[in-house]
DNA sequence: AAGTGGTCTAGACCACCGA
DNA sequence: CGGTGGTCTAGACCACTTA
């Protein structure tokens, strides 16, 4: 001791930076800072939190890290609007060919009962009313992929009676905007399977043609499922590249 | 001013943590530690580069979230052995069942022109001599993966007397061990594709069905290309699983 | 006990942005 | 210009590992 600076750490097992951050976290989770605002300045959080700067540093980098926040050199620190450059397209060849990306044209938009594997999927219970949309991803008059899309009731009412033609091309800033869910997180499980009659035909292929299915889970700020797609498309026109090190 | 603590950028547009980190990686690629090896401790290298603690901190730090170092609480900074978590079985249903992983028999070991697709990915002249090994992966007398790995000459040249026996399960700590090279980093390319008739034979497949190929370019600390492999498999035994946020 | 990385403080100056 | 995040300093104590 030297009656200068106390300083170290809370000893509780967690660092204070850990702690000021869950709290951040959970201000973000219950809406008091929406996908887009601005935060508080660093200085202002650390001095309303009794702490020095760099630990409010470490909270918000952490954050950051995280994905929830995005910092801005001279403009400061805001909560991410969602994901961004996680299109399904990105599976495919022409996902990324100087062409645009293929059209969105909503078949469907029904309340059906849960099956157990999209219950199990969204964590709800067997037979809850979900909506499920029918939806197609066309290029030049050609199908490139067929989507099925589950979404939970009453999260996504404000959805339940809009046309299919009122569908945009993009959901996820639809269902930020008619229904106030953000989708910040998303899990892509790829198999490969042969495609039923129906759909090949749907895409232009022969029945048993090889075919890519990608089931997609989705997930907003506070983790909670919003979304369960399952994506079908021309295995021969899948590619992706899986980094490691 | 006030006499005290100078601090502050050197205004030459980059920060003074990322030059250090930058002397640090031409250290570790030169070879000065080996893969495995402990860097001297953070606050001898703060002293030795005139930089206060948290600076040094901040180089090392960017060094680990690249993949170079590894930071180990109480014992030191070591230089990373390699990737791990990286086994080409994992984008297969059986890569992680309770089960054994399967063996790996080398067949033939040859060395041969650089056709122009291997010598651009070993960033080599065109029919440069490269080490070309074909591998099959195998368990319960089943072949999985039918694999071929090309390997740049002279660089791997201790292997082309090695007999496919003394090949181990594993290449990359072979590399290591008996050429000194580390594999840092990996990018894998998936595609679908027909499997051609000795492929899908060897497979105990039939012609024509769907097969996965995975072709991996494989890279050491200093970012040259020291590998180029393509595996191949059935294709309903492939699973991947992407994230994005 | 000695040495390592991990956390924290209380300041300072710099580069960048928008009004 | 004032405010933001980015960099930097020179200390301190803490938790963990090894001998």
């Amino acid at each position: 001791m030297n009656g200068r600076a106390a300083a170290a750490a809370p000893a509780d097992g967690r660092a204070r930076w850990a702690l000021i951050a869950q709290s951040l976290r959970d201000r973000i989770v219950a809406g008091e800072w929406r996908a887009g605002d601005a935060i508080p300045a660093e200085s202002a959080l650390a001095r309303s939190h009794g702490v020095a700067l760099g630990t409010m540093r470490a909270a918000i980098e952490s954050l950051s890290d995280e994905g929830l926040l995005e910092r801005v050199q001279g403009r400061g620190t805001f909560v991410r609007a969602g994901i961004a450059g996680a299109g399904l397209s990105r599976f495919f060849r022409w996902g990324d060919g100087g062409d645009a990306l293929p059209q969105s044209r909503v078949l469907s938009v029904r309340t059906v009962a849960a099956s157990a594997e999209v219950a199990r999927a969204l964590g709800a219970q067997a037979k809850a009313p979900v909506l499920r949309l029918r939806r197609h991803r066309v290029r030049e008059r050609r199908v490139l992929l067929v989507e099925t899309i589950w979404l939970p009731l009453p999260a996504f009412a404000a959805l339940e009676t809009l046309a299919p033609a009122d569908f945009g091309p993009l959901l996820y800033p639809l269902f930020a905007r008619r229904c106030g869910i953000v989708v910040h997180r998303a899990v892509d499980d790829i198999a490969f399977h042969a495609l039923d009659g129906r759909t090949a035909a749907t895409l232009g292929l022969d029945p048993g043609d090889p075919g890519v299915r990608i089931a997609r889970r989705a997930y907003d700020l506070a983790g909670c499922a919003v979304e369960y797609r399952i994506t079908c498309g021309d295995a021969r026109e899948f590619r992706y590249r899986a980094e490691v090190r």
